[in-house]
DNA sequence: CAAGTATACCTAAGTTTATTAGGTATAAAA
DNA sequence: TTTTATACCTAATAAACTTAGGTATACTTG
């Protein structure tokens, strides 16, 4: 009933900040990446996951590649020039919007 | 064309926050100092800030007394003591989830 | 004094972005 | 052989915003 996922609005900033640390990546390796980073607190599902990286990829975003990896086809994707110009832009937004929210939940000094 | 609000889910948190701290509180006064609080950063605005403290209120976190100040009407609210419990449960999750996203965003140390 | 700005509340339509709950398919493990 | 892990996908629904209005009073300013 609880944690109806703070994560709105973050996913794809997540998801480019992973792609311009890591290269190449496929979707479910985002997933896992993320899950093990922050010691299983952020779960990311397939079904926010794949619209997201579908979208970067229509805004130019990203680049594609499928892949035929030990059997199971694999989309590796990378940041375009414009998905870095981007990705480093978001990543400044949500560490002010961090910041702010920080700012906010600091205990009250009586 | 940016900065599409990264708010999403943690209003209300923020909210209850407010209240918690300052003790009763309107509703125009909170979009205020939230706005000051985070030097013009956070901009809650009234079709989000409104609904959201009708919504909690529905939920019994809230109780409200209208009051009539200098002509204007308004309604101040606080937290009730299932109010006080939520505002507390909620920022220990909005701080993990805090946590959680600065640790993604940490620039990687190659 | 009139007009604009600030204060103070509200809602409805539309958009975005997630959840939930499916589906397909192969490979590895039990 | 059945389950789990890997790997992709989408459609219906829900939540929570933005945008764009509306009403009304008080204060400020040319």
């Amino acid at each position: 009933m609880v944690n109806k996922s703070l994560l709105k609005g973050t996913l794809s900033t997540l998801v480019l900040k992973q792609l311009a640390d890591n290269g190449q990546m496929y979707g479910y390796e985002i997933i896992q990446k993320i899950k093990a980073a922050t010691a299983h607190q952020l779960k990311v599902t397939e079904g926010a996951l794949y619209p997201s990286l579908h979208k970067l990829e229509e805004q130019g975003l990203l680049t594609v590649e499928r892949r035929e990896v030990s059997g199971r086809t694999r989309k590796y994707y990378a940041l375009s020039a414009k998905g870095k110009k981007a990705s480093q832009e978001q990543q400044q937004q949500l560490q002010a919007f961090l910041n702010s929210v920080q700012t906010l939940l600091q205990p009250k000094t009586n």
